[in-house]
RNA sequence: GGAGGACUCGCAUAGCGGCCGAGUGCACCGGUCUUGAAAACCGGCAAGGGAAACCUUCGUGGGUUCAAAUCCCACGUCCUCCGCCA
């Protein structure tokens, strides 16, 4: 949710902001307009209101005839009251329900256009040299069943398509992986936190995932709880209707959950292998900072990232996603892609977004300083994705024997430093 | 799942349907005193809207009433006991 104030006095840049994203922009003119039948709504509740107070007051004063006659008016005055208050209820429900639909604003550097608009920002690490080498790279699927590390028939025997197991090596990678981004993560700060991955509507709504979004969200209706997608969800709600006092920002969270995703609408793409699942567990940063210090903290968040690919010995590039692909909530974001040799591109394993104060709103999470209670900012990043790194290991390692080296920074984790043949 | 009890300003608590947006203690902030600190004393101290008057919020949502923290209903959460269970 943006700043009503801001949207106010200054419409046109909510309007360019919805314009770079694709989105709707007669909505801001909507909600002007809501807002101000809201307003008008509420200071005439208010005036009534006020006289009903006094006229109370002197109600319970009075005796007698004089009594009698009081409440003959307050009775009278009682019903205005009741009818204004429900009309502000209304307008005001009217008026948050088109707010809550407009995205962030787009920061002025993001670049603009559709998915295919991206910048590329870096590239770190080349590429292997496979023909050099004098072997064909074989895909993680085949790869993972030479190794008995992944199992992706049996995963769609038991529960459908895009299904998997981890087993063997690949179980004790995923181990290894959440382990070494914890260490890290403690090490740059970070609380580490195991969050609940089924949660109640305040908490996706808040974070934003019921809006463009909400169709790729597990329900589960009976009780009217949903699956997580991301920890960013449990982590960003953990605050909410919460005041953090400014000395404890910035605040950093390192959370590791299952995450569920239907990924509705991707028929067809990624089908093979563990690129797109419906269930993986994920190790993701969250910060709760000041709105003023929400770049600098984007920019670490990135870098962590880096830092992380860049210790599995993994090529990558960053790229700066275009605004028609940002989420909802997103100032701007950055993706970090690993090089997937079989595929013979960047493919996305990270993702940083700083969602500035557009979370906390929604959420009502403020903080306090000496100033007062403002609004915080709020960002993720992925620290570790496990599937993806684990493709992005096994094809970028693998030996021609179809053996895979382990990176010297997961060694001491997994007590090997190659995946042998089962 | 069943039976009881509770939910008030950071914490703990007081609160007869009108004098309660709400007292007290602790914590916190500022001041006096002190070489400094502690203690003592004085003042401040929930949030949101509004230029202000003022309005809203006593778990949430409804209801009764001229008037609700206070009465009624539903839901949520927590606690105790019973049952079941990883």
């Amino acid at each position: 949710m943006i700043d009503i104030k801001f949207l106010r006095d200054n419409p046109d840049v909510v309007r360019a902001s919805q314009k770079g994203r694709g989105e709707n922009v007669e909505i801001v003119d909507q909600i002007i307009a809501a807002d101000e039948r809201k307003r008008a709504a509420l200071t005439e509740f208010e005036t009534l209101r006020q006289e009903q107070n006094v006229l109370s007051k002197s109600v319970g004063a009075a005796k007698g005839d004089e009594k009698t006659a009081l409440l003959a008016n307050a009775k009278e005055l009682a019903d205005k009251v009741k009818a204004a208050d429900t009309k502000r209820a209304e307008l005001e429900e009217e008026a948050k329900k088109l707010l809550l639909q407009l995205s962030n604003l787009l920061d002025t550097e993001a670049p603009i256009g559709g998915e295919e608009d991206f910048v590329t920002l870096e590239h770190v690490g080349t590429p292997r040299d496979f023909a050099k080498d004098g072997f064909e790279p074989r895909d993680h699927v085949e790869l993972g069943k030479l190794l008995g590390a992944i199992d992706t028939e049996r995963g769609a025997k038991v529960a459908g398509s895009r299904s998997y197991y981890l087993t063997g090596v690949g179980a004790l990678l995923e181990f290894a992986l959440v382990n070494y981004a914890i260490q890290s993560a403690l090490k740059n700060g970070f609380s580490p936190v195991i969050p609940p991955v089924l949660v109640n509507p305040a908490a996706m709504e808040g974070t934003g995932f019921l809006g463009q979004a909400a169709e790729n969200v597990y329900r589960i209706e009976k009780d009217d709880v949903y699956l997580v997608g991301t920890s960013e969800v449990p982590l960003a709600a953990m605050h909410m209707d919460e005041i953090l006092p400014a000395e404890k920002l910035p605040l950093r969270y390192a959370g590791y959950s299952t995450c569920f995703r239907r990924e509705a609408g991707t028929y067809g793409k990624d089908t093979r292998g563990i690129i797109r699942v419906h269930q993986f567990d994920k190790v993701e940063m969250f910060s709760f900072c000041k709105p003023e210090d929400a770049k600098e903290e984007h920019q670490r968040l990135l870098q962590w990232e880096k830092e992380f690919l860049t210790a599995m010995e993994i090529p990558f590039r960053v790229i700066d996603v275009a605004s028609g692909d940002l989420g909802s909530s997103a100032v701007r974001k950055f993706d970090i892609e690993a090089w997937i040799p079989t595929q013979g591109a960047y493919r996305e394993v990270t993702s940083t977004s700083n969602c500035t104060e557009f979370q906390a709103r929604r959420l009502n999470i403020r903080y306090k300083d000496a100033d007062g209670t403002k609004a915080i900012a709020t960002l993720n990043g992925t620290l570790v994705a496990i599937p993806r790194m684990i493709v992005a290991i096994l094809e970028n390692h693998q030996n021609a024997d179809g053996t895979v080296n382990v990176p010297a920074a997961l060694q001491p984790f997994l007590g090997m430093k190659k995946f042998e043949l089962v």
